[in-house]
DNA sequence: CTGAAAGCGCTTACAG
DNA sequence: CTGAAAGCGCTTACAG
C-alpha cells in the first residue's frame, strides 16, 4: 500500500544531485558540501515532503526510531503518568513508543520482550518493578538492545529509581503521629520487588517508632481494589485487631474505605487509611485519601534520557506526603475494631 | 548494536538450502516443497532463534507489523480499555502498537498522523471522536496507510461505533424517572464531535419527554473533574435552577459532586448526577455514581479485526445503565437550588 | 566537493 | 522442487 511515496531518489533528481548527496544534506554529514547544494537538496526535500524510509535506514544499520515501553498496566494512572513522559520525551525525536502491558506476569513480560525484540527497537523502559529474582531478564540476551529500568529492579540496567524507602517510613510516621499503632499493611504479590521494598521499609519503621510488629498486620492481597477490600475482610473476621491501613496502591486503600465503611467501622474514627501513589481520585474517594505522591511524568521523561546519557547520571526520586481526610488522630478509645 | 543475530542465510547454511527456500517455507509460499526439505528448514530456524529482521521485510514492500493508535488520552480508562483491546487482538499476531496521546487537539492529532505515517505503520486505529469537520483527517494524503475509527467520526473509513444516542437517551429517561426536569449538562468542547451527538441526543430526549429546555442548562466545560466542578459553580452563581447533572463523562461528574457537596447541596437530595462511560472509580466515588457503560474493550478488539474484514461488517455497540446511589427519586419540593 | 557502487536482509519473478 | 538474481531505499566507504 505505501506506494508512490517520496525516496531519496525523487529528491536526488529535483535537486540534480546523486542519492549520495542526499543522504548527507539530510543527515548533516559530510561537511564539505556547498552550502548552494545544501540547499537546494533542503528545497526538494521540503516541496516533496521527504522523509526517510525508516525500514531502509534500519536495515543498513541505523535505528529503528521505535522505543518499547514494558508496564504491569498502563490503566494504572502511576504507569500511565510514566507512559505520558515517555512519549513527550520521545515524539520530539521522531521516537513512536511501542506498549505491553504485562499485568506482573513473568510470561507476559518475556513475551513483551520477545515481541519487543523481534521489531528491533532501539531501547526497552522497563517499569512496574522486578518480578522474582529478575533472572528472566538477567539470563536472556538481549543483542545489544539498550535497556533502561524504572522502579526497583535487580538486573544490572541503568535505572531511574524511587525513595520507596523514605516514602514508607514517612507514610508509617504519619500514621503513629496520628496515634495509630496496629498498621494493617495491604500489600502486592510477596514475589513483587516493590511489595518487597516497601515492605521492609514499612517493617523498619514500625520496629524503629516502636509499633505493634504482628506478623498477622501483613496482607499479600494485590493491588486491585478488591485485592484491599479482601484484605480488610481477612483481617476483619480473623479477629486481627488495627487501626490504621496502608495500601502499597492507592487502588487497594479504595477498596480498603469501602470494606471498612460496609462494615460499619468509621473512617478515619475507627480505622485511618492511607495509599500509594496518589491517583488523581484520591481526592474523591468516599473519603478523600491520604497517599504518596511520586513524579512519575517526571520519571519516564528521565527514562528516556538516560538511553543517551551516561550510568553516572541515574536519576533517583522523591515523594511527598498527600495528607487528606482519610488519616485524622485517633479520637476514640485504644481498642479499635475487635480486641485480640 | 542488533549485531549477530540470526539471518535467512544461517539458517540456509545449516539447512543446506538457499535463503530462497528459507524464505518459502518461513512464510508457506511454493506448496511444490518436499516435506523434508520443509522440515529440514523449520528445525534449522527453530535451533536458531531465527526471525525475519521486520526492516528487510517491510523494504521488500511487506507489512511493518506495527500498528498506531491515537487517542485523546490513555489517562482515561475509556480509552485504556480500548487501548487494551487492541493490544491483546494485536500482540498474539505479531503486531506491535505504537500509541500517541493528542488531548483532542487538532494540531496534536496532525503530529501523531505525520509520526505514524513516517514510520510506515500498517494500520492506525483513530479514537475518541472527531474534531470540528474532521477536515483535517478528509484533507490529508495516507499514502494507502488502511485506517479504523472507533466513535462518531466525519470522515470515511471503516468504523466501530456506539449508540450514543440510544444511551444518552437511556439516562436522561432515568432522570426524568427520578423526577427531575431541569438537568444540567456538563459537556464536552462543542467542537468535539462526540460531545455533539451526545448534546443532540440530550435535547431531543428533553423534548421528547417534556423536560425543561433551557439553553442555560448546556455548559460546554470539558472532560476534567476541574471542568465539571466549574460548570455547577458557573451554574449555581448564575442562578440556573436544576436538579440533575448529566455530564458526557465520569470524570466531569466527580466534579459536579464536588462542588455540589462543598456548596452544601446534597447529592442525590437535591441534585442527582450522571456521568457517562462507567470508570472504575464511579463506585468509590463520595456518592457511588449512576453511569452509562460502553464496551470500550471489545470495541478496541473489534478494530483491530475490521482491518482485515471488509465494511459490511463495522460492529455497532450498545451501553448499560448503571444505576448507583447519585441519582435517586426526588424526595424534596420542586424548587431545588435557586428558583429562576 | 560530489558520485558510483556495494550491501543491509529479505521476497519474488524468472529459470531450470 | 529449488536456486540465482534483482531490487526494496537507504548509508557508507572508496574514488576522483
Amino acid at each position: 500500500m505505501p506506494a508512490n511515496r517520496v525516496s531519496a531518489r525523487d529528491v536526488a533528481e529535483r535537486a540534480g544531485v546523486s542519492v549520495t548527496t542526499v543522504s548527507r544534506v539530510m543527515n548533516d554529514k559530510g561537511g564539505e558540501l556547498t552550502p548552494e547544494t545544501r540547499e537546494r537538496v533542503r528545497a526538494a526535500a521540503r516541496e516533496l515532503g521527504y522523509r526517510a524510509h525508516p525500514a531502509a535506514v534500519a536495515l543498513r544499520g541505523g535505528r529503528t526510531g521505535v522505543l518499547g515501553l514494558v508496564v504491569p498496566d498502563l490503566g494504572d494512572q502511576y504507569f500511565q503518568q510514566i507512559a505520558r513522559g515517555v512519549e513527550d520525551a520521545s515524539h520530539p525525536q521522531g521516537y513512536g513508543i511501542v506498549f505491553c502491558n504485562t499485568d506482573r506476569d513473568i510470561e507476559r513480560e518475556n513475551e513483551a520482550i520477545d515481541l519487543l525484540l523481534a521489531k528491533r527497537v532501539d531501547g526497552i523502559v522497563f517499569c512496574g518493578g522486578g518480578l522474582g529474582d529478575d533472572a528472566h531478564l538477567a539470563g536472556r540476551d538481549w543483542f545489544g538492545t539498550s535497556v533502561v529500568t524504572i522502579g526497583p529492579h535487580l538486573s544490572d540496567f541503568p535505572a531511574v529509581t524511587v525513595d520507596d524507602t523514605g516514602a514508607i517510613r514517612a507514610m508509617v510516621a504519619h500514621l503513629a503521629d496520628m496515634g495509630r499503632r496496629r498498621i494493617l499493611c495491604v500489600a502486592g504479590k510477596e514475589d513483587w520487588l516493590v511489595v518487597r521494598t516497601r515492605l521492609a521499609a514499612y517493617r523498619a519503621a514500625v520496629a524503629e517508632l516502636g509499633l505493634d510488629q504482628d506478623p498477622a498486620l501483613v496482607d499479600f492481597a494485590g493491588f486491585t481494589a478488591d485485592d484491599g477490600r479482601a484484605a480488610v475482610e481477612r483481617a476483619l473476621d480473623g479477629g486481627v485487631g488495627f487501626d490504621a491501613v496502608l495500601a502499597f496502591n492507592d487502588y487497594g486503600a479504595l477498596g480498603a474505605i469501602d470494606a471498612l465503611l460496609r462494615r460499619g467501622l468509621s473512617v478515619p474514627g475507627d480505622v485511618a487509611v492511607s495509599g500509594c501513589d496518589d491517583i488523581d481520585f484520591a481526592v474523591f474517594a468516599r473519603v478523600p485519601l491520604t497517599s504518596l505522591r511520586f513524579q512519575s511524568y517526571a520519571m519516564g521523561r528521565a527514562a528516556v534520557r538516560l538511553f543517551a546519557g551516561d550510568r553516572s547520571e541515574e536519576p533517583r526520586f522523591g515523594y511527598e506526603l498527600r495528607v487528606r481526610a482519610s488519616t485524622a488522630p485517633l479520637t476514640k478509645p485504644a481498642q479499635p475494631t475487635e480486641a485480640r
